[in-house]
RNA sequence: GGGUUGUUAACUCAGUUGGUUUAGAGUGCCACCUUGACAGGGUGGAAGUCACUGGUUCGAGUCCAGUACAACCCA
C-alpha cells in the first residue's frame, strides 16, 4: 500500500506528463507502414489568443488524435497559424501609430518589417496555449501561412490559375471607406438602424408637355450620377412610359426609363432611380442593360468633377443643400421619415461608401461542380449531415472569389503592370521581364524597372483554402513522400460559420491540385455562447480566459466540461458549472483509485461468490458500454461517448461494482478479485485517456507501478465475448437493490442494522444468480425464500415478486394501504393503455407480431402484478 | 426579401428506418445522511397536454401540410 494524496493535483501532472510526452517524442508523426490517421489544425489567427471556440475546437481533436494514437494508427495533428492579412496589419498599424508612425509614411519594405517584428513578438502566443490544454501536435510541423514555401505555394497557385484563364481582373463594387481611404471586408463593416429620411422626387418625362415620375430616395446626392429610371414590367401605372425618356434634375440628363423585374411595386412610388457607381443593385442592373456609370464621389468623401456640382463638397453637406436646390426647380414632392440600415466602418465609424473599383477575382464555376457532388454523394461525410444543404445552396448559387485585398501584409499578388497597360503574371519581376519582352517586343523592355508590380496581397483564405496539401509542401513538390503518405487527412473540425468561406475553398483546391478531396470527414463544432445566449466575443468581454479556467478546474476537467453539452453542430451553452463536473469526475475517479490501493491483497483467501459474480458482470457491463462508446466515435458523437465512459466509470463502476466487491472495513481482498478490479481500472482509464490525458497517465502509473508504458501510447481497449443475460439478472438484482433502500429511508432503518428478507416468488421470472450481492449490498443477516407471507412485516413487490422485512415495531397498515393502493391504480392504467392496443382488430392483425407479442408479455406481466397487490391489500384489510 | 435549421423536464440535450412497459440522460432543485475512497460525496424524490392546429396510420415526439416563435446564412 502506497500514500496518496487525498486530492489531485492537475497543476504538478500536467506540466510533468506534457514534457514526458514531449520529450518522449510521441506526437512525432513520419511516414511508416502502418495506416495514417491526419489532422490539419484550422489555423488560427497568427495574432489571436485562445478563446473559448478554439478550446472547444481543439479539445475534439486532442481527443480524436489520441485515440486513433491508440488503436495502433500513425497519428499525426499539423498545427501552424494564418497570417490574417486584415486583422493583423490592423493591429500593426495601430501599434505603429502609437509609437507615433504613420503607415502612409513607411514604405512597403518598411512596413513589412514592422509586421514581421510583431509576428515575431506575438505570433506564438497561441500555440503555446494550446499545450496547456494538452494538444498533442506534431510541433515540429508547425506551420504559417507566410513560411516560405506556404507562400510560394500561393504563388504557384495564383499563376496556375491565371494560365487556366480561371482568375481575372474586373471592376467590383467594395465597401469603401472615405476617412481610412481604403476598401474594407464585408465583416469589417457594422449596420446600424438609422432614422433618416425619403426623397419623393419628381423627373420631367421628355418630349411630353407636363408628365412628370416620381421616385423615392433617401440619398437625394445621388441623383447627379443617376443613368436611368427603372419600373416593374407588369406595373401599369408606368405601361406608357416603356421605351421614353426622363430628365435627371437639376443637371436635366436625359435619361432612359428600363423596366425589371426587380424593382419592388409596393416600395416608394414603385419608380426606382439608377445610380450604377454607387449602388450594388444598380451597378448590376447597370451591367445588364449597358447604362452609363458615373462616378460622383472622390475617394475622400467630396462630390468629383463628374458630378457637374457642388465639386469638393462633402457628400452630407451637399444633401443638406441639395433639397432647396430641387425645391426650387420644382422637383421636390415630399419627404417622409424613414428607418433604414447604414453601414458603418468598424474602425473609423463613418458611413460606408460603396464604390467601384478593380479587383482581381477567381471564377469558382469549374471549381465548385465537382466539390458540391463530392459532399452530396458523401464521399466527404458532414457531421451533422444537416449542413449538406446549407453547402448545396451556397455551391448552386456560388459567385465569383474576389482574392485581392488593398493591404501590405499577404502574398503579393505576382502580376506586373507594362508601360501599354497590359499586364503579365509571373513569380518574379524577371520572369515576368523574360515574358513581356516575348510578348510585346515593340515595347523595347530592358530593366525591371518598367515594371509596376500590382500593390494588393491575396485574400487570407487564397492561403489556407491550401491548407491541407501546402503544409506538406504538396504544391511545389506533389510527389514527396509526406503528401503522398497523410493526404487525403481523415478528419476536419471547424465552425459552420466558414463553411464556404474555409471548407468548400479547401475541397476544390483539393480536387484541382491532388484530384483528391483533403478529407473524408468534416465535424463542424457549434459557437460558444455565454448564459445570456450571447456570443463569447472579446468586446462584450464576456468570455472567460481559458487559461484561468484551466487553473481553476485543471485541463482535463475543463475538457470534460467543454465536451459534456455541445453535440456536434450545436451551439455550446457555456458555464463555469460544466467544468466543475469535469473536475469533480476527476476527483472522483482519483478517490475510486485510493481506494483500490489501499486494499490488502491475501492472496490464500478464496474469492466469495459476491465477488466472483460481480466481476463476471462488470466484464459484461464494461463491454456493453465498450461498443456503445466506439459507435458513438463512428458517428461522431463525441458528447455521447464521452457520456457513456462518465456513466460506466461512476455509476457502474464506483457506485456499483466497487461497492459489490469491496471488503469489509480492515479487512482483505482475494487476489482474483484484486487483480480483476485493477484490470478493469485500467480499461476504463484507457478509455477515458482521449478525453483526460493528464490524469489518466498520473493514474496509470501509480495503478501500475512497474510499468514502462505510458498511457498515451497503450492500446484502446478491444471488445471481448462476455455473458449478456447476465446484464438483465443484475438489472433485476438493481430493482430490488434500490426498492429495499428506499424502503429502509422510508421507514428509517439505518444500513448499518442487518435486516432478514424473506421473498415469496410467485413465477419463475425473479432470478437467484445476484443474491449475494443483494445480501451484501442490503446488509441482510438472511435471506428465506418462502410461500406464505410472514406476520408483522414491510412488504414490497418487484416485478411479481413479493419481498418482506419483519419489523419489531408495529407496521403502519394505512401506509402500506395507500403504497398499495397507489402501485395497483398505476398499473391498472397500464393495463389499459395495453389493452387498448390489443383490444383493437386492426392492431392485431395490422401490427408485426414481435411487437404484438410484446404487448401480450406486457398485459401478462400487468396483470400478475396487479394479482399480487390485490391479494396484498385483501389480507392488509382482512 | 430569399434560403437553411430548429422548438421534448427549471437548464443543456438524446430519442437512429413510425410500435420496446402511459417519453430518457446529465446538471439543477427538494428531503435525508458529519458511514471507514470521495460533501468536489452518498441514498431517495419531485418535475414534461414532446411549440400550436389539422392530416396520414391499427398506432405519431417520430411522417405530411399549415401557423407561431427562434437562430444562422445570403442579399
Amino acid at each position: 500500500m502506497k500514500e496518496i494524496a487525498p486530492k489531485f493535483d492537475p497543476v504538478l501532472a500536467e506540466e510533468r506528463w506534457y514534457s514526458h510526452w514531449m520529450q518522449k517524442g510521441y506526437f512525432r508523426s513520419v511516414p511508416d507502414e502502418r495506416e495514417p490517421y491526419t489532422i490539419v489544425i484550422p489555423p488560427p489567427n497568427v495574432t489571436g489568443v485562445l478563446h473559448m471556440g478554439h478550446m472547444l475546437n481543439n479539445t475534439i481533436q486532442d481527443i480524436l488524435i489520441r485515440r486513433a494514437r491508440m488503436m495502433g494508427k500513425n497519428a499525426l495533428w499539423v498545427p501552424g497559424t494564418d497570417h490574417a492579412s486584415i486583422a493583423t496589419e490592423a493591429k500593426v498599424v495601430a501599434k505603429l501609430k502609437a509609437d507615433g508612425i504613420e503607415k502612409a509614411d513607411l514604405s512597403r519594405e518598411e512596413f513589412l518589417r514592422h509586421a514581421w517584428e510583431w509576428k515575431e513578438k506575438h505570433g506564438g502566443i497561441i500555440l503555446e496555449q494550446l499545450k496547456k490544454l494538452g494538444a498533442s501536435c506534431d510541433w515540429e510541423r508547425t506551420a504559417f501561412t507566410m513560411d516560405e514555401s506556404l507562400y510560394e505555394s500561393v504563388i504557384n497557385v495564383f499563376i496556375d490559375l491565371y494560365n487556366k484563364g480561371l482568375i481575372y481582373r474586373g471592376v467590383r463594387m467594395v465597401n469603401w471607406d472615405p476617412k481610412a481611404l481604403t476598401a474594407l471586408s464585408d465583416e469589417e463593416v457594422i449596420y446600424k438602424e438609422v432614422n433618416s429620411k425619403l426623397y419623393y422626387l419628381r423627373y420631367k418625362v421628355v418630349d411630353s408637355d407636363n408628365e412628370w415620375v416620381t421616385i423615392a430616395t433617401t440619398r437625394p446626392e445621388t441623383i447627379l450620377g443617376d443613368t436611368a429610371v427603372c419600373v416593374h414590367p407588369e406595373d401599369e401605372r408606368y405601361t406608357h412610359l416603356h421605351g421614353k425618356m426622363v430628365l435627371v434634375p437639376l443637371v436635366n440628363r436625359p435619361v432612359p426609363i428600363i423596366v425589371d423585374e426587380y424593382v419592388d411595386r409596393e416600395f416608394g412610388t414603385g419608380c426606382l432611380k439608377i445610380t450604377p457607381a454607387h449602388d450594388v443593385n444598380d451597378y448590376n442592373l447597370g451591367l445588364k442593360y449597358k447604362l452609363e456609370t458615373i462616378d460622383i464621389f472622390n475617394d475622400n468623401g467630396t462630390l468629383s468633377e463628374a458630378a457637374g456640382m457642388f465639386i469638393g463638397e462633402d457628400r452630407f453637406d451637399v444633401r443638406e443643400k441639395i433639397i432647396p436646390a430641387l425645391e426650387a426647380a420644382g422637383n421636390m414632392v415630399k419627404t417622409e421619415a424613414y428607418v433604414n440600415k447604414v453601414g458603418f466602418s468598424e474602425r473609423t465609424d463613418v458611413v460606408i461608401e460603396p464604390k467601384l473599383s478593380l479587383q482581381w477575382f477567381l471564377d469558382m464555376k469549374r471549381l465548385s461542380e465537382p466539390a458540391l457532388r463530392v459532399v452530396m454523394d458523401d464521399t466527404i461525410a458532414f457531421h451533422p449531415p444537416k449542413f449538406k444543404n446549407t453547402y448545396r445552396h451556397w455551391m448552386e448559387n456560388v459567385r465569383d472569389w474576389c482574392i485581392s485585398r488593398q493591404l501590405w501584409w499577404g502574398q503579393r499578388i505576382p502580376a506586373y503592370y507594362l508601360p501599354n497597360r497590359e499586364v503579365v503574371v509571373a513569380a518574379s519581376a524577371n520572369e515576368a521581364l523574360l515574358k513581356a519582352q516575348q510578348l510585346y517586343p515593340e515595347l523595347g523592355l530592358t530593366s525591371v524597372s518598367d515594371l509596376k508590380q500590382d500593390e494588393d496581397v491575396l485574400d487570407t483564405w487564397f492561403s489556407s483554402w491550401l491548407w491541407p496539401i501546402s503544409v506538406f509542401d504538396g504544391i511545389r513538390n506533389p510527389d514527396n513522400e509526406d503528401i503522398k503518405y497523410y493526404y487525403p487527412t481523415n478528419d476536419l473540425i471547424t465552425a459552420p460559420e466558414i463553411l464556404f468561406f474555409w471548407v468548400a475553398r479547401m475541397i476544390m483546391a483539393g480536387i484541382e491540385y491532388r484530384n483528391d478531396i483533403p478529407f473524408k470527414n468534416v465535424y463542424l463544432t457549434g459557437i460558444v455562447r455565454d448564459k445570456l445566449g450571447r456570443k463569447m466575443s472579446k468586446s462584450l468581454g464576456n468570455s472567460p480566459d481559458p487559461l484561468d479556467l484551466i487553473k481553476q478546474f485543471g485541463a482535463d476537467g475543463v475538457r470534460v466540461g467543454m465536451l459534456l453539452t455541445s453535440p456536434a453542430g450545436n451551439d455550446l451553452p457555456f458555464d463555469d458549472s460544466l467544468c466543475e463536473q469535469g473536475r469533480n469526475f476527476s476527483n472522483k475517479i482519483w478517490n475510486a483509485m485510493r481506494l483500490v490501493t489501499g486494499w490488502n491483497v491475501d492472496a490464500n483467501l478464496p474469492q466469495p461468490e459476491y465477488a466472483r459474480i460481480s466481476v463476471e458482470w462488470f466484464e459484461a457491463k464494461f463491454n456493453q458500454s465498450l461498443v456503445q462508446i466506439n459507435e458513438h466515435f463512428d458517428r461522431y458523437r463525441l458528447s455521447d461517448a464521452l457520456m457513456a465512459a462518465y456513466k460506466l466509470t461512476w455509476d457502474d463502476f464506483c457506485s456499483w461494482y466497487l461497492e459489490m466487491v469491496k471488503p469489509g472495513y480492515q479487512q482483505p481482498i482475494d487476489a482474483i478479485t484484486y487483480n480483476a478490479t485493477v484490470n478493469f481500472f485500467g480499461r476504463i482509464l484507457r478509455m477515458l485517456h482521449p478525453f483526460m490525458p493528464f490524469i489518466t497517465e498520473e493514474m496509470w502509473h501509480l495503478l501500475f507501478e512497474d510499468t514502462d508504458k505510458d498511457i498515451i501510447v497503450s492500446e484502446w481497449p478491444s471488445v471481448v465475448a462476455s455473458d449478456e443475460t447476465l446484464l438483465q439478472k443484475f438489472e433485476f438484482a438493481a430493482e430490488v437493490i434500490n426498492a429495499i433502500r428506499a424502503l429502509r429511508q422510508d421507514k428509517g432503518i439505518s444500513n448499518r442494522d442487518s435486516i432478514d428478507l424473506f421473498i415469496k416468488k410467485n413465477d419463475e421470472q425473479s432470478d437467484t444468480t445476484l443474491d449475494s450481492v443483494v445480501v451484501k449490498l442490503c446488509n441482510l443477516s438472511s435471506m428465506t425464500y418462502v410461500n406464505e407471507k410472514p406476520a408483522g412485516a414491510l412488504s414490497l413487490i418487484v416485478k411479481s415478486t413479493e419481498f418482506y422485512i419483519p419489523v419489531s415495531d408495529k407496521v403502519d397498515v394505512a401506509a402500506e394501504l395507500e403504497r398499495l393502493e397507489a402501485d395497483l391504480k398505476y398499473t391498472r392504467g397500464f393495463l389499459n393503455s395495453v389493452m387498448g392496443k390489443l383490444n383493437n382488430e386492426k392492431f392485431v392483425s395490422g401490427a408485426p407480431k414481435a411487437v404484438v407479442d410484446n404487448e401480450l408479455k406486457k398485459k401478462a406481466d400487468a396483470e400478475a402484478r396487479i394479482k399480487v397487490l390485490e391479494d396484498q391489500i385483501s389480507t392488509l384489510k382482512g
